[in-house]
DNA sequence: TATATAACGTA
DNA sequence: CGTACGTTATATAC
């Protein structure tokens, strides 16, 4: 047999490179999305990609150790008794690594009571003896001793576990000049830091080896110790001992009884589907790639060919279709009933084409000026038939504006993806493809304006939706499915409608504003500028730290992660500390004050239509408790607290043809959730009572009848009451209220006093959520959670903090949402003229036509009121007025 | 030219 | 050391 053909070995040792990847690799970049730490697997697969690359190993195992004890440690209970603990990022890496390692195909070995290098040796020593070509991978320097014709040490260089160092005899002799079966000798005299065995004292590497080289090997430098002069000499002496245990201890067992050999160990086929999924849990996308084209390459065929065989099915070619040909493939495409996939392809937010696929067929629809019979297209758009659609919210609009009315959205794959990891990444059809189906497709960079490559068409895109969509159905929880199918698919034409109509606002009111502002601001710099004696940018963070703290000395609060905070409370605090207020220090919040509203007012100005309306567009699939989001521009976000804030609001305007703006919100939806969740028989009796929240309990905790609850009691009482839901802290209340944590504290204890059940019910929230991994909102909508069960506090105490909060704020959104659905139900049925126009998480605007108030402000009462049936009673709070400030109430 | 940070508006 | 968002200007890295 010539050497080329013999089969190759590769034994591995497991958590030496694990740790020389961990170490080699910043913790910090390699942390998927629940919080684990994965930079040692990264590390030890991209080694192993290469190893298998270049080395191409017939047979493949890596050994692990079970514990840090072996024989070796009952012998010498000091052995390797200097080691660190474990840091703590590295923990969970290995049952992770080897999960990854079974999807590849490659076997994991360990033994009780042995070291994985002990497997190495056994399986290295019975591999050379069978005939194979053997690879030792081993961070250890002890594997040296293995090496020899053979058997070849591929062994971590400085920089990690990027580059192995190739250790055959001729390369063992060169470094260490011996050898490789003396190298345990070199050890035992040299001694072992990281194994915490000493070596005999004074006596290095040269020393050692030149004894060696002299006299042979440990047996026989002991032998002639006595000729050995000086202090070295006298030193070998007297701690031979050492030596001697030393050696016992750094030889490999070359006969562990183990249960397999090297023949077992052939490489099986990589298991695509399951690496697909290790993978996507760890967030190794490149990697996955790498590990694919291998699994390609090793199952013989190329890798489009793999990737077909992978796929379900390879992509239908794209027929173009117009007039009666598409008549009659809509017919028989919809015939058996199957959902179809749709994408409606926009240029600038106009309809330019449509791609319709069935599981095996694709169709393109040119949109064009020119559009003679589309009539059974848009009686298949139009109805129940069901469709499933990436994005379905700007297909909706792009058809809406074509004066079709999309009907039968039965799927849409950025909510289920959203619906099961609520707070990811938004990712791109082409991105949910990778994701989900592993495939990798070409895409069109957003970014550029001439794009230099065509992505897919439209139909083919379809095709693909329908392919993720199914994938993405079979992970749905029940309630996920009944929350999708209930609430937010049934919503994103109501979410569409909303956005197209707009809100009318009054221009030249906020020109008006904006000006003011802008004096004012000018004002108060000049001002500042004058005191401080000079100029600086009061925008700029970083100038105000150097003028505040470097130039005017003022004492630093809290700390920021490049500085010392500006930011108003640090500004109060720092008010306070100094002797006498500084004028500078208001004048900068007057500032900031201004120019933020000012800078409101000119993002608004730019965002109003032709229509003299502003189109906010909703996210549905961003927050990571469910709500919807606002944003191009954010009208969740707009003033309210301040007067001159409201004056922002205020331009917010009745419509041209509309008679009034109509203001609805729940009051203490939250709490009311809270008293719902727990049950507290207190908090319940609140409500019910139909009195002044805070004046209740604030009556209940501090031993006085309602109407004795002073303001400042009220206040306290509603902090707390307001922060239970955050996971607040008695530091935080303390800090809100500007009480000593003292009182905070006992505030907390004598409201669970009275309120036990919502203390009970948020500890039960967490430690079930610690149990499931996620939480739950009354509906059903999840929302899962990985770093409950962190060892690094942060983490944790931030997670649990989410984990109470969760089902609180997403069943509020949930209800609101469902009163959304029954409003604009009872206005299409009705027939109504009057229109939502916002969505503020718990408010809801409206835009009432003439004569329609008093029959608008009953369904609204009735469908927000009974969006949910809980044990305290939902309350709405209506409002009217020519604008938004002034339809609040 | 793109990304990060600090700050601040809302519920 | 209080949850959930989006937007801005400034500063920094590229």
């Amino acid at each position: 047999m010539s050497d080329t053909e013999k089969p190759t070995l590769m034994v591995i040792d497991g958590h030496s490179l694990a740790f020389r990847a961990f170490y080699a690799l910043p913790v910090d970049s390699f942390v998927n999305r629940e919080g684990q730490h994965t930079n040692a697997i990264h590390g030890f697969i991209a080694m192993l990609i290469n190893l298998l690359q270049n080395e191409k190993p017939t047979h493949l195992v890596v050994a692990f150790d079970i514990s840090r004890y072996s024989f070796r440690t009952r012998e010498y209970p000091e052995y390797k008794g200097t080691r660190a603990e474990t840091p703590p990022e590295f923990i969970g890496q290995v049952p992770l690594l080897e999960e990854a390692l079974k999807a590849m195909g490659i076997a994991t070995i360990s033994k009780e009571d042995f070291e994985a290098d002990d497997i190495l040796a056994t399986l290295s020593t019975q591999g050379a003896d069978q005939g194979f070509h053997v690879y030792v991978v081993s961070g250890d320097r002890d594997s040296i001793q293995l090496v020899n014709d053979t058997v070849t040490l591929l062994y971590p260089n400085a920089r990690g576990v990027s580059e192995l160092k190739r250790y055959d005899p001729p390369a063992v002799l060169e470094r260490y000049g011996i050898r490789p079966e003396q190298y345990p000798d070199i050890a035992a005299l040299v001694g072992e830091t990281s194994d915490n065995l000493v070596g005999v004292d004074k006596v290095g590497e040269k020393t050692a080896v030149k004894w060696v080289l002299e006299y042979g090997g440990l047996d026989e430098i002991l032998a002639h110790a006595d000729e050995i002069k000086g202090v070295v000499g006298e030193k070998l002496r007297e701690q031979k001992d050492r030596a001697i245990r030393n050696r016992k201890l750094n030889r490999l067992v070359t006969n562990v009884d183990l249960p397999v050999g090297p023949k077992d160990l052939e490489r099986r086929p990589i298991d695509t589907a399951a690496v697909r999924e290790v993978f996507d849990k760890l967030q190794f996308r490149t990697l996955l790639d790498r590990v694919l084209k291998i699994a390609a390459a090793e199952s013989g065929g190329s890798l489009e060919q793999t990737a077909a065989t992978t796929a379900s099915a390879a992509e239908p070619p794209v027929k173009k279709l117009v007039d009666e040909e598409l008549a009659k493939w809509i017919a028989a495409a919809t015939k058996s009933g199957a959902p179809l996939g749709l994408i409606v392809e926009t240029a600038d937010g106009a309809l330019a084409g449509l791609g319709i696929a069935t599981a095996d067929d694709t169709a393109y629809v040119p949109w064009g000026a020119h559009r003679p019979d589309y009539a059974a297209l848009e009686a298949w758009l139009v109805s129940d038939a069901p469709k499933h659609l990436f994005d379905s919210k700007r297909a909706v609009k792009a058809l809406a504006r074509e004066g079709i009315t999309l009907g039968g959205i039965a799927f849409d794959t950025s909510i289920a993806a959203w619906l099961l990891k609520p707070g990811g990444k938004v990712e791109s059809l082409a991105g949910q493809i990778y994701t989900h189906l592993g495939e990798t497709v070409i895409e069109v960079d957003q970014n550029q304006l001439v794009p230099e490559n065509e992505g897919l068409s439209p139909a083919t895109e379809a095709w693909y939706v329908l392919r993720v969509a199914d994938e993405l159905a079979g992970r749905l929880s029940d309630g996920s499915k009944k929350v999708l199918d209930e609430i937010e698919l049934p919503l994103v034409p109501v979410l569409a409608r909303i956005e197209l109509d707009g809100v009318a606002v009054d221009a030249g009111e906020l020109e008006k504003l904006n000006k003011r502002l802008t004096e004012r601001a000018a004002g108060i710099a000049s001002n500042a500028f004058e005191i401080i004696g000079r100029e600086v940018n009061l925008g700029s963070p970083k100038q105000l730290q150097q003028l505040l703290f470097d130039e005017l000395g003022m004492p630093k609060t809290r700390a920021t992660k490049t500085g010392y905070s500006t930011d108003a409370a640090a500004l109060a605090d720092l008010q306070d500390l100094l002797p006498e207020p500084h004028p500078f220090l208001d004048l900068l919040l007057q500032h900031r004050d201004a120019t933020k509203l000012k800078q409101m007012i000119e993002t608004l100005e730019r965002e109003i239509g032709d229509d003299g309306r502003i189109h906010t567009t909703y996210g549905q699939v961003g927050t990571s408790t469910g709500r919807i989001s606002s944003n191009d521009p954010n009208l969740q976000n707009i003033p309210v607290k301040t007067a001159e804030g409201r004056e922002i609001r205020a331009a917010f305007q009745t419509g041209k043809g509309f008679e009034t703006l109509l203001t609805a919100d729940y009051s203490q939806i939250e709490m009311r959730i809270m008293a719902h969740l727990s049950g507290d028989a207190g908090l319940i009796e609140a409500f019910n009572a139909g009195e002044d929240l805070h004046r209740f309990v604030g009556a209940r905790i501090f031993g006085v009848e309602p109407s004795e609850v002073t303001p400042v009691m009220r206040t306290k009482v509603k902090a707390m009451s307001y922060g239970l839901a955050y996971g607040l802290s008695a530091f935080g209340l303390s800090k809100q209220l500007r009480i000593d944590v003292a009182e905070a504290k006992q505030l907390m204890v004598d409201y669970f006093t009275r309120f036990g059940a919502v203390r009970d019910y948020l500890r039960n929230v967490v430690a079930q959520a610690k149990v499931d991994g996620y939480t739950e909102t009354i509906f059903g909508r999840r929302r899962p959670f990985g770093d409950l069960n962190s060892n690094n506090r942060v983490l944790r105490e931030n997670a649990e903090r989410q984990a109470l909060n969760a089902p609180i704020q997403g069943s509020a959104a949930d209800i609101i949402k469902i009163a959304m659905l029954g409003v604009a139900s009872d206005i299409r049925e009705q027939d109504l003229k009057s229109r939502m126009l916002l969505q503020v998480h718990d408010e809801l605007v409206f835009e009432v036509a003439p004569g329609e108030l008093d029959v608008l402000t009953a369904i609204v009462r009735d469908r927000m009121g009974h969006a949910a049936d809980l044990s305290v009673p939902l309350d709405v709070q209506v409002g009217t007025g020519p604008n938004w400030d002034a339809a609040a109430h």
